[in-house]
DNA sequence: CACAACTAAGTTGTGCACAACTTAATGGCT
DNA sequence: AGCCATTAAGTTGTGCACAACTTAGTTGTG
């Protein structure tokens, strides 16, 4: 930043912007985590743990395989992830009679009350980010974007 | 989305809108850990890893302290993950000589020369975001402001 | 019908994040 | 000097992400 900083290779200039986008980005995951960590603590649920719960409440009962979809997650994150919840009282676990690959993961009584005390957890995310609704599903958008342009480069990378 | 859709409770459409932000923050994150995954593999390294090396090539020699303060990572996540830079020949760990309960991490000869391999990641980068480097900088400024009312956000959260 | 290709879950192993704890060294204070 | 609060690393245990693999059930094709 001093004036009499000799003008650095521009590789390394790259290195140097890397280096910030790459801690920002990381460091935002990270401080989200932990806020919804600090929040999420009076359920007795984990962050990936919520998500799960979010897609049930909505999309009612799902397949492993259909929630792996919503969340891109797979089943060697989700399995154990949905042992836990199970062994927590707030989802079963059936085989499906139809397909018995497949496994059923349903709300017990329970999850499902669950949800009327997670409705304050929202209000209390946005308050804690200081971002009005407008700037979150702007920066939702933009977020969007990126995971969409970085999925397809990771493919072309991985098949070089 | 259909025009039959009853009017949900506004807590229930906050339930979605954080649904929305949660799932875009986090496969973000994750979209960006494959993509560096992918690229770091070349060089042997983790993300997290990288970032290590990332603050030594530019910081120099530093105690796992301030290389901590620098990530913001403390050393029950700093401790293994050196391990393994040493393990991999790339860093070197030595107890301070002035401050026993401090170890110093140092580059090795290795650990140096990678530097000349890694300046060819951030272009890579950079490009599977799709993103021109403005876009960046304001990307970054926002996840910034981000993690710092956050931060503040789960100190205020947590003492409650 | 038989068999090969595919699919869904689960398992195993590695690495990271973080909380809680231990160990050892330091520095201030009386 | 002697003691105690503080500090730096490291350790332990839990949970997540992901790659690679296994197991079992399904489906398509000759």
């Amino acid at each position: 930043m001093t004036a009499t900083t000799p003008t650095p290779a521009p590789e390394a200039e790259w290195l140097r912007l890397d280096r910030q986008i790459c801690f920002s980005l990381h460091a935002a995951s990270r401080a989200f985590n932990g806020v919804y960590r600090v929040i999420l603590k009076d359920l007795g649920l984990t962050y990936p743990q919520y998500l799960v719960m979010l897609v049930l409440w909505e999309e009612g009962d799902l397949p492993v395989k259909k929630l792996g979809e919503h969340l891109r997650l797979d089943s060697g994150t989700l399995s154990p992830l949905l042992k836990r919840l199970e062994a927590a009282g707030l989802v079963s676990r059936e085989r499906s009679a139809r397909d018995e690959r497949s496994v059923e993961v349903r709300l017990t009584e329970a999850g499902t009350a669950l949800r009327e005390r997670a409705l304050e957890v929202p209000r209390r995310i946005v308050s804690a980010t200081g971002f009005d609704v407008d700037e979150i599903r702007d920066l939702k958008a933009r977020l969007d974007q990126l995971t969409g342009t970085l999925d397809a480069a990771a493919l072309e990378e991985g098949s070089r």
